[in-house]
DNA sequence: CTTGCTGCAAACAGTTTGCAGAACT
DNA sequence: AGTTCTGCAAACTGTTTGCAGCAAG
């Protein structure tokens, strides 16, 4: 599964013309190596303490063809950094943020997607993504 | 109904030993006239054209306060602006967002809130707040 | 060899903060 | 008078961009 992903950036890459190189590969394979939502600077503390020379500039600009290349999505929750998930196929899920820990769990909901878009055709609108979160305390938190 | 507002106001900044000034005066009367959303910098563009004198600062801070007093809440949609909308009193509402033409439609679901709390209540999580926003083209945009 | 990619530093946008003076109470 | 609030400008934070050198094709 990690392999397809690296499959997927590539056949991207060739599509677009984009190069392969050492960098992109690296950044690729700890993000894949990651848990959820990673902030670029995350990501890039990580990279550089084992890769010192990369710049956090190329961090931002290969997340960003991740997206494109359908690998990820990003996700703004209301601590003001960008974060990136993984896109599984298929698959999408919603966020419980805990504003007491910064606990993030993840939930799937049919009804729920079902329900946007009997909202979204009834105002003849045509969903490219949505987010949906809620922001509380988890049950270790609201003590 | 602005009435209200105004008094809900002012009861919390003397709950708060906060003073009544003339600039909260103006920004509370300009972010009741206003549509939803408005963004900081177009409030106090808005506010200034009126007033000169006024400094954004002053706007940043003072949304701050409508927010602790519970008139407004806080917004992200995906334009890198913090936008504050009206707290309606047990009304909310979610959002669809055109990426074309950069409008936004409210709608209201209550059985998507029932589910909500449905999960949080499987997840043993206390919901503050949420939001759930659907990103796409309307139907003027769709072409 | 050609062109795209990288790292660096500077630029940017939105927001926050320190401070001296103004304005409430 | 005492303290909070304001406006300004400077500081900050996260992100983007210009450019000279580097590296992939």
């Amino acid at each position: 599964m990690i392999l397809e992903k690296k499959k997927t950036f590539n056949n991207f890459a060739a599509s677009k013309g984009l190069r392969s190189t050492r960098q992109r590969d690296i950044i690729l394979d700890y993000f894949l190596a990651t848990r959820q939502h990673v902030s670029v600077e995350e990501l890039y503390l990580k990279i550089k303490s084992a890769h010192p020379g990369i710049g956090s500039a190329t961090v931002y600009r290969t997340l960003k063809l991740f997206v494109e290349a359908g690998l990820a999505r990003e996700v703004l929750l209301h601590d003001g950094q960008t974060r990136y998930e993984h896109v599984m196929a298929g698959e999408h899920h919603d966020h419980l943020v805990c504003t007491g820990c910064n606990a993030i769990i993840e939930f799937e909901n049919e009804t729920i997607e079902h329900l946007q878009d009997e909202i979204a055709a009834r105002h003849g609108f045509l969903i490219r993504n949505h987010k949906l979160e809620i922001y509380g305390l988890c049950a270790n938190c609201r003590g």
